[in-house]
DNA sequence: TTTTCCTTTAACGAAATCTTTACATGTTAA
DNA sequence: TTAACATGTAAAGATTTCGTTAAAGGAAAA
């Protein structure tokens, strides 16, 4: 099944300049929808839900900066391109301040534009889904390695939380001191160590907070029984 | 010396008006070549490059606006110019959105195609559209190499400008010195070298003013946190 | 060429964290 | 119950990693 197009408000006065854009995104699966003044828009947009806007720097009624520095000073959190007139450096005009996401500098061909709004959306979409994996009360990000224990974040060093996560994915079983040693530090210990103990015991007191909890079995190694 | 001659390649099957495109625009000293049709087209402008292609839309075997889809499907980057049978409304539109920069209608004169044709190079080469995105408190032009903190320029050599790129497109995620390494400088280094904590330390200098800030992860490497 | 700017290396100290050690405590089996 | 062993706990010592600075090496500009 297709995926939900996504909806974007195009605010341009201009028509052969709007019309080229509605039919380019849609083109590559967006849902277009054209306003051409900042009052339309902003009624359209506090109306309607769109993803994205993409607004004009020039256009009637209330200027492009205006109505982004309206909209977002009222909570406003959808994704905002702004279309700056040719030959504005971007460091010059004061629409730097708008609150937009994008800022495109007019010319544009239409595969830059689409490069540019598809390139934002991904953008946008990555921030959502931080490979958060849950068990129990705690929860583990693996590309940020964090983990939260009842959502508070607590800090480990890196052998913890490799500790951790190696518990974690065995869930209830049982994982003897070689496994753990082998999988953690990745050789095989010839002596004694009691290096596993040691981190055990620090890792546990770090997680006091939480109800799951690591048990050791005697003669075998350790497990960690997880609740919330 | 003379500057290198820009290479373009004309399509077009019209012996009469190819020859006369390709003596006007070599007078004017550019480098011209000759395809009759798409085919032919598609495997020259595979073959080598081109700074810039003029497509006649009414050509044998893949027609002109086929042809331009399918090779900015694939990738190509280079300026497309297309021409077009007078009085034809609609494609007006569908060229635009074809992919090509610059739409002529027939018939032009020579003097109207040299003009068109060198305004196109000009705004090419000079006034590169260029985008700014935003991420918190910070934006970046990735065209003009510019960063942007609280909307005032900071200067950041190229290497420090690689790597806030790069922290920035990975969000907050943790991204390793091999991984910073292998993607800002290009090369995997076999010995031991501080050249990334030394870079990102200069860049922390040159950021102190953001609210975002760069996250040093012991024994993995560094994210960015982003705010505003 | 000289000058200037940028990159890389090297070095040091501080801080983090890892490992060992020692002892306390707990557990099991004779 | 106690000897033997396993694990918990705490702290000291060793090691690694990182931040910071300065200086050497290089490349581009003047």
């Amino acid at each position: 099944m297709e995926a939900m197009k996504h909806k974007i408000l195009v605010v341009e006065d201009e028509p052969s300049l709007s019309k080229i854009m509605k039919y380019d995104l849609e083109n590559v699966g967006f849902n277009v929808f054209l306003a051409h003044d900042g009052e339309e828009a902003y009624r359209l947009a506090k109306a309607e839900t769109f993803e994205c806007l993409i607004v004009d720097w020039m256009i009637p009624k209330m200027d492009g900066l205006t109505f982004i520095k309206k909209i977002r000073s009222e909570g406003y959190k959808q994704l905002i391109v702004m279309l700056t007139a040719r030959g504005t450096e971007f460091d010059t005009i004061e629409g730097f301040s708008s609150g937009a996401d994008l800022y495109l500098k007019k010319p544009f061909s239409n595969r830059e534009l689409i490069a540019q709004i598809k390139a934002l959306f991904k953008r946008f979409e990555k921030e959502k889904p931080s490979s958060l994996s849950t068990y129990g009360d705690i929860k583990i990000d693996h590309l940020q390695f964090k983990i939260y224990i009842k959502n508070k974040e607590i800090e480990l060093t890196k052998l913890e939380f490799e500790l951790l996560k190696l518990l974690l994915e065995n869930q209830t079983q049982v994982i003897s001191r070689d496994d753990i040693l082998s999988k953690v530090w990745g050789f095989k210990y010839d002596g004694v160590t009691r290096i596993v103990d040691v981190h055990v015991y620090n890792l546990k007191q770090k997680m006091k907070d939480s109800k799951s909890s690591i048990r050791s079995v005697r003669g075998v190694g350790y497990a960690i029984t997880i609740s919330d």
